[in-house]
DNA sequence: CCGAACATGTAACCTGTTACATGATTAC
DNA sequence: GTAATCATGTAACAGGTTACATGTTCGG
């Protein structure tokens, strides 16, 4: 009955309603689809067999709502407060590493010849802005989610400050 | 034939066998294992199925190896070094967000009662200077890898920061 | 000789993606 | 009225995980 191991998808959910006011299926995926993380799809075969399992593990309870739309509105249970601590307190799960796109191709950038290089460099470098610019105009947060956005632009300055070193080293060792 | 577009883990395999020496399909899938990152489980039902993918797009060629052991010598075609290319100089793949446990995790730490809330400050500490001692050990990285190790480094250092700048402006509200 | 590491793969299962199907409500 | 949004799902497919199966080579 009860689930040995959430999934992040699953932790995401009973955050969603648990703490972000999302009480219905539709909304939960909803939020999925507006986040500006690339790793949520927010797609409906993946949400709604998600809550469905959570519902089954007695994790999330289910009451009627609008019955002519036939939404149904979802809390948390005892047991789906206990299991969503347990999954966002874990520091093993929490500190590990992540599947980060720009880490696993930024070694690669340096095998190019030197003018490949500098546009695929400049390239990046104007993505990242914009992307920066995206998460900076994200303005109806509450706070939960206001954390993780400001650790999402931490990030991306962490990588604009890397490309903007590497440039100029590498500009540099060419003049 | 050709393949539309690469994952993540195909990308992977390409920079493997392309970048750093890896030329059996043992030996990519024992650097996925040795990889501090948690989104690589280097499982053989992955990496070769994955393999056998590529090399049916034509973007891997096998030579025979050492033949008692049926070893198969796996290098890039043109093609498999015009995909890998494409592949990591695409920005918006490159610059988005991916999956971070740790972001995904920080706003509900935030939501815990004080006391709590502070011994779990305290293990996510513990445990990203752990993870960082960890990235700082590695010393037998070749030059792809070593930019990445750098980066995750980076990235640990950053929630460090994080956690210490959340962890005493709390604390001295509570004092 | 025996265990660890090398080397390759398969099968059952679970999860996520894409695309489809259905229908109600709201804004114009 | 009609298009967008709300609302809930399913089916076929692709991909990853776990566990298993098989055999070789090397160090002690």
């Amino acid at each position: 009955m009860a689930k040995q191991r959430l999934t992040e998808l699953e932790g995401a959910v009973l955050t969603e309603i648990g703490h972000r006011g999302n009480d219905t299926s539709f909304k939960v995926r909803r939020a999925f689809e507006r986040s500006p993380s690339s790793s949520w799809s927010g797609s409906a075969g993946a949400v709604y067999p998600a809550i469905a399992r959570l519902v089954d593990a007695g994790l999330i309870a289910t009451a009627p709502g609008d019955t002519r739309r036939k939404t149904r509105l979802l809390s948390l249970t005892e047991a789906g407060l206990a299991a969503l601590e347990a999954w966002f307190s874990d520091p093993l799960a929490a500190c590990s590493i992540g599947a980060d796109p720009f880490r696993l191709r930024a070694g690669l950038w340096e095998t190019l010849p030197a003018g490949r290089r500098s546009e695929v460099i400049a390239a990046m470098i104007t993505t990242v802005r914009a992307e920066m610019a995206k998460l900076k105009g994200r303005d109806d947060l509450d706070p939960v989610e206001r954390i993780g956005n400001d650790l999402a632009q931490m990030q991306q300055e962490m990588r604009l400050g890397w490309l903007i070193r590497t440039k100029t080293g590498r500009m540099s060792g060419c003049l």
